[in-house]
DNA sequence: CAGTATCCGGCGAGATACTG
DNA sequence: CAGTATCTCGCCGGATACTG
């Protein structure tokens, strides 16, 4: 993995902004995850997610097919039925991300033990000036 | 590279939520980027990075320095000097990041072909239904 | 079922002024 | 130089009500 793209930041950095604009709002990667598993309808994704309103599915899933890493497909029956799954391009989308995901989970307890004696060291200081 | 952390996505979507926090906000990433050239000052990156606020870098190098990817290093000098630089967990999350990084950039042009050509359908739409 | 329309509160972030 | 302290405004996103 070579990480070219960073050495040079400019002006590609402020582009790739825009792909992390996407995947990075708050319910973008979790609908991508789960059409990974396979297309699903819309009712089928807003109970597996948790805590989604209505409207943010519908414009998140818009965002996604608007930047062609997801299809919306149709079909003109009552009930209506519309079915939703990933582009190719949003399969190797989910593939890339999966390697952040990754590293998530890995550094997960590092990070929390960072966090932790960070706030400690500054609730330290704080006690410090108030004596 | 194995997307199995996809597939389960609960609850280690959620956790891994936060990480994506930290990186997917408007100047983390960049920050990033730059320190992993080599340590930098902060009116170093101030100068680098186009657009930021000396409040928002400052914000941002807190957030990262309290998860335990940056470092700060004060001199007791006057004028006062503040190094910043990568923790070697820093380093590894640019790599992983760079993996999405080269993924948008190798995908922007079909993006932008994606979007053009759904705001033009969608114009098209629009306009039938005023005719 | 799969949306759209509308209202509204909170907070992310810019601008500005001040300081050890 | 490397910050902090406020004030302010925009807009993201939740809640609710309505519809083909």
């Amino acid at each position: 993995m070579e990480p070219s793209a960073f050495r040079e930041h400019h002006p590609s950095m402020c582009r790739a902004r825009e792909i992390l604009d996407r995947v990075g709002d708050k319910w973008s990667l979790q609908v991508i995850a789960l059409l990974g598993e396979r297309t699903k309808r819309f009712t089928e994704l807003k109970r597996e997610i948790d805590g989604i309103s209505q409207r943010m599915l519908t414009v998140t899933l818009r965002g996604l097919e608007r930047d062609g890493i997801v299809t919306r497909t149709v079909y003109p029956v009552m009930p209506p039925r519309v079915d939703y799954s990933l582009t190719p391009m949003g399969a190797t989308l989910m593939d890339a991300a999966s390697t952040l995901v990754l590293w998530a989970e890995t550094h997960l307890d590092e990070i929390d033990a960072a966090r932790a004696d960070y706030d400690a060291r500054a609730a330290e200081i704080e006690t410090l000036k108030t004596s």
